[in-house]
DNA sequence: TTGAAAGCGATACCAG
DNA sequence: CTGGTATCGCTTTCAA
């Protein structure tokens, strides 16, 4: 397994000037690169990743913190990552936190993550408490979050509450007035969290139309998935009496499950039930569903971006893109939503 | 940042004696151990993976390449692999290397793989040239496939020809007589390929039943989503005539397209069509959709625990459990398939 | 059982 | 622009 020394006396140089000329950092003279280069390829030389981290501190690896791997939306996300972290030299190590699983959380904290083998962290979907900041902290590894929050992290986001919002105006203007909402877990009891602000969302709109609903029923709480959207719908749409004429899914899936419910019992969609969901799904054009969708994997690639800068960073202020903003998204009307039926 | 040094400092004792307290290598006093272990929590130590490495050769670190992200089998397949490696100790890089991304893929190999930061590799669906087991073998990491097939590699997978047979003849013996494939990309291309060889189960079933297709109409091949499979069953279903009255779906995504398109189509299911899958998707029981189960989740744990055995390995011999025998499969039957209306 | 010292493979400082 | 050398933090002989 050939080293640096080996490159270095084959070129006739020393160690010293072949690690500058393999790096890049500090000035070698033009032919002295070349013959530098030569050497390595031809001894195959493959630099110790080990022994630079070792050295310069930084191991160019990039943790990803992440509660599903298979719901669409962090799927894509962590593709984009992924695609932008290889693009970039980085490599990513993943670390899959689901909701609830507090020991293999604080495992991943306390003995993966206080390590030194990650520059920095993308949080996606999880918020982090005080102490888990603060072992990156201290280690100097900056934090990012996408979608999550962390006290003192850089963050990056769509705006949950207007989407919510501009979901439930679609249905108001269309001329509905019973409209329900099926949100994510929580959603009542973590006000900031996503499901929280869509349900919040959903509320202010609903307020503004002078709509506050009487009682709760038309707020369900489901994991959201497709099965916990159709199971969630059929509780909602089965009792007849005051069934709404439309529903805000928090998310695409949820609607796609509200959708197959709603055939299972009849109802036909738009015509009796509209449905929109959030988050531009790649079946939702397949189903006809409207939806705000929002664009994870690019998302992804930003975040990685930020991320970079963020590790690079010799000190600027706000290294987030656009002072901030919420990240885009965009309002798609398919087949889904109608007006109501007389 | 603490070092060995401070810690062994503090206990009174050599930073050898420390280090072999610390990582449990060597004998060490029983007291000695303690005041050791008591010093490092003291001070906050946590070992330099890096400088480990350096001397050690070891990473505890595991490489993870993969095609997908975000399809249902390969998701689960990854959370599998992750769980097991975290509850070992192990971090997991992952590359995702999407089918004829060769610049990309290259560059995993050449580039991320080649240094030495993993030790070992487990590739998911996907088939390694010779080179590029070289490339791992020459730094001595062991390589798993799981589902995919590499020179020389230790391999992991079901019997996909035996799967595809058994799919059909749940058709057969339900008295179906036009019967298509919806089989995945390139099977016919690549026999070995998972589609190539659930192709050619499908074939051999029919075959043995004396139902030697004629003409290749009722193979179409499709990407293996569930838009993907709606296209192709649109297309399959869409003229009369001689349309199947059943289908074997390449996979349950596949197969949920199919139901769709069906619908779209007016065309009843099991009534008028009969569909079966592969995978056991999670929503395949809402669906109702009669499949054969394999257990990726499942899949990815075994494979970790293979490949911990091949990275420790004193050179036993084949390390794959049930001497290699295929992973398990069950069918699973539901109101996707019927015998044939009359 | 413990300690001293020799690396592992690179980078970076300081001279020249 | 280039070379010598200290250094990163740990593991591991080799002796005691």
């Amino acid at each position: 397994m050939p080293a640096i020394g080996d490159v270095a006396r084959l070129a006739g140089v020393s160690k010293a000037t072949a690690s500058r000329a393999l790096t890049g950092k500090g000035h070698v003279a033009e032919a002295t690169r070349r013959r530098v280069e030569h050497a390595a390829a031809e001894i195959g030389y493959i630099a110790s990743p080990d022994a630079a981290s070792l050295v310069t501190g930084r191991t160019k690896n990039v943790g990803v913190v992440i509660p599903f791997v298979n719901a669409w939306f962090f799927g894509e996300v962590l593709e984009g990552i992924e695609r932008a972290l290889i693009g970039a030299g980085y490599d990513l190590t993943l670390y899959n936190v689901p909701p609830g699983g507090d020991d293999a959380r604080s495992r991943v904290f306390d003995f993966f993550l206080a390590r030194k083998r990650v520059d920095a962290l993308i949080a996606v979907g999880v918020d982090l408490d005080e102490h888990e900041v603060a072992v990156l902290d201290r280690r100097d590894k900056p934090v990012l979050c996408l979608g999550g929050r962390a006290p003192g992290a850089a963050r990056l986001s769509i705006d949950d509450r207007a989407v919510a919002q501009l979901a439930t105006e679609h249905l108001l203007h269309l001329g509905h007035t019973r409209i329900a909402h099926l949100a994510g877990p929580g959603a009542a009891a973590s006000p900031h969290s996503v499901p929280g602000e869509r349900r919040h969302g959903f509320l202010e709109a609903m307020a503004a139309a002078g709509l506050a609903p009487g009682g709760r029923a038309n707020i369900v709480e489901t994991p959201m998935t497709m099965p916990g959207g159709y199971a969630a719908a059929l509780q909602l749409l089965g009792q007849p009496g005051m069934r709404p004429t439309a529903v805000v899914a928090c998310s695409d899936e949820v609607a796609f499950g509200t959708m197959r419910a709603a055939e299972r019992l009849g109802i036909d969609v738009p015509g009796e039930l509209s449905v929109i969901g959030i988050d531009g799904h790649e079946h939702a054009e397949m189903f006809g569903l409207t939806t705000i969708e929002q664009y994870p994997e690019e998302q992804g690639r930003v975040a990685v971006e930020v991320v970079l800068r963020l590790i690079a960073r010799g000190d600027e202020p706000d290294p987030l893109p656009d002072s901030g903003a919420p990240l885009p998204t965009r309002l798609v009307v398919r087949s889904s939503t109608s007006r109501p039926r007389r």
